[in-house]
DNA sequence: AGTAAACATGTTTGCGCAAACATATTCCTC
DNA sequence: GAGGAATATGTTTGCGCAAACATGTTTACT
């Protein structure tokens, strides 16, 4: 900057204004600073202006996995918001563990960003009593159901549930089957999936068959798990998967064996991911607004460190798509 | 730092070598400063830390979009290889756009990265000489059909399209049609493209139609292309997807219109996306390494910058997965 | 014309850390 | 038991920038 500053013939100082543009400088002295530091290649030093008290500018994101549509769709989100102002997304992937999630936290904290943004309510006790001390601006994505550190953007996996089983029982089905994958790792599907129990229960059906796989969730493993349910000898007469990719698999299954849905088993999913919309049968499933809950957070957290904000707990409703697969 | 030191009776030197661990210190000592730094709960400052002249440990990584899963499991490749190390990778999208790309990295830089992971071989001349004169390690992925900025890991799409046109010529198809999306976006696929109707020109065989969406693509786009393709009057016998998306579209396509694959129409799609395999029949398809590119690139950037490492350019070799679409 | 505001620039200082360069203090070797 | 190496700690300094606080210079309004 200084070096800039001397071609322009001004002080450092104002250069350092011309390049924030703040404070007062005049139109002809901004063309020479400008045209100086594009003269010598001038790059701004983010690091240096971090320390000397201008707010970082960088916001940490750490997600449980990208294998995932629905983590990549909030990254996504989040990165469009961020396009627009300065701010850059620091990333780190928890992989489900709260041992990993904290230490990347920890690790992102070094770089002093202006905000957080986590995934899910669920956190290292460490953790949340590092972040209820710190300054920064956090917010929890993709769930509401429990208590946040400081704001939550998200929806309720236990209304989800809840309304899934309302619409399936509506339909008449009285024997349901569920398939997840994981269930130590995703917390906000269990959610789903006890609330979904419990209002199947209080209906007087019931759960005949409860499938949980080791493995990652997949379109592959959805299709071998609703394999294997149907192979059971009580039948259900739908099947509630924890997401869309386990249904889609399902319905794959389906197709591949001339099992007629949903008159021989009914199929439901959770997310409402786009890629559903080109199946040969719209599977019934709860659109989740992943991408607009990672814009609405970006964009929380960036905003003006200075002003104080209250903390806020935001609804983004899920949507019941009643396909033809229920 | 000092607020440690002061505690555990040393200067702020010995805290800073027990944090890093470089240099001689005692067992005794290094007890006393990290119970020291827990007691006061200090949390290291890395924008100190870089400005005084250590490695910044930032890495950008500047991908297309996240649309597409290719990209997220190159970034998921990528933060896989920095969890082991303390490396964090700031993260931007360029939404396919030249300049929005140039200015990101321009951003990034900012933060004086030891490293930058871009995406392709094509970029804003200015951004290109910005990166040549800097002194940042710079891998591009995805692509080697070019001349890359320093060094490239990924594989040749020119290959890929030869290799997928020897393919179907073998099998005996004469008439072949190719559906693809944003042709000015997507310049890696043009690459196979072009590489792929020569080779069929170059064998006597025609392209009887390339359908080309504005959209972004999609399964959903895949199936409607497919659905256009099949009303044309001059039928071709099979069709070369851009990518897996389109081609699991056409499927899609068949699958719901009873049309026999391959018999009626045989189809190839690129990148052996994982989803494929739950698919009722298994899609032609080349398999792209993306997961392992994006680690091998993250290694690579994020080693150490003080030893000189000559630019290398990595073939990751496509590796054609013969299903039963073709 | 007089004065307060708005405007335009400059000087000093410190953010928190790690290189670079001292000193001590041990340890080993012949 | 002398002397060099290995070990252990401390002091000074500067990275590049932006707050904080000057100090001028216009403009605007009475």
């Amino acid at each position: 900057m200084t070096d800039v500053a001397k071609l322009a013939n001004v002080s450092q100082m104002t250069v350092s204004r011309v390049m924030r543009n703040s404070g007062y400088v005049s139109e002809s002295v901004i063309n020479r600073v400008v045209s100086a530091a594009t003269e010598i290649g001038y790059v701004n030093n983010r690091l240096a202006g971090g320390l000397a008290g201008a707010d970082s500018s960088l916001v940490g994101v750490v997600l449980p996995t990208l294998q995932n549509r629905v983590f990549s769709e909030v990254l996504s989100g989040v990165t469009t918001a961020f396009s627009e102002s300065n701010v850059q997304p620091v990333f780190g992937v928890s992989e489900y563990s709260q041992r990993v999630e904290t230490q990347l936290v920890l690790d992102l904290l070094a770089w002093r960003p202006k905000g957080l943004i986590l995934s899910g309510l669920e956190h290292s006790k460490e953790l949340r009593d590092t972040l209820l001390a710190s300054s920064v601006r956090v917010v929890e994505v993709m769930d509401i159901d429990g208590r946040p550190i400081e704001s939550s953007f998200g929806f309720s996996h236990r209304k989800a549930g809840w309304e899934m089983a309302q619409h399936l029982l509506g339909k008449g089905y009285k024997r349901f089957a569920y398939v997840g994958c994981q269930p130590n790792r995703d917390l906000r599907a269990v959610k789903r999936y006890k609330s979904f129990c419990n209002t199947v229960h209080r209906a007087g059906a019931q759960m005949v068959v409860t499938k949980y796989s080791d493995e990652p969730s997949s379109m592959l493993i959805g299709r071998q798990c609703t394999e294997a349910i149907l192979r059971e000898k009580h039948k259900p007469d739908v099947i509630y998967y924890a997401n869309d990719d386990l249904a889609a698999g399902g319905l794959m299954h389906c197709l591949a064996h001339q099992i007629q849905v949903p008159k021989q088993i009914a199929l439901a999913g959770f997310n409402g991911l786009g890629f559903l919309e080109s199946l040969p049968m719209q599977i019934t499933t709860s659109r989740t607004p992943r991408f607009e809950i990672g814009t609405a957070a970006a964009e929380f957290v960036s905003g003006d460190p200075k002003e104080l904000v209250e903390p806020v707990k935001v609804d983004f409703a899920v949507d019941l798509v009643a396909g033809d697969t229920t």
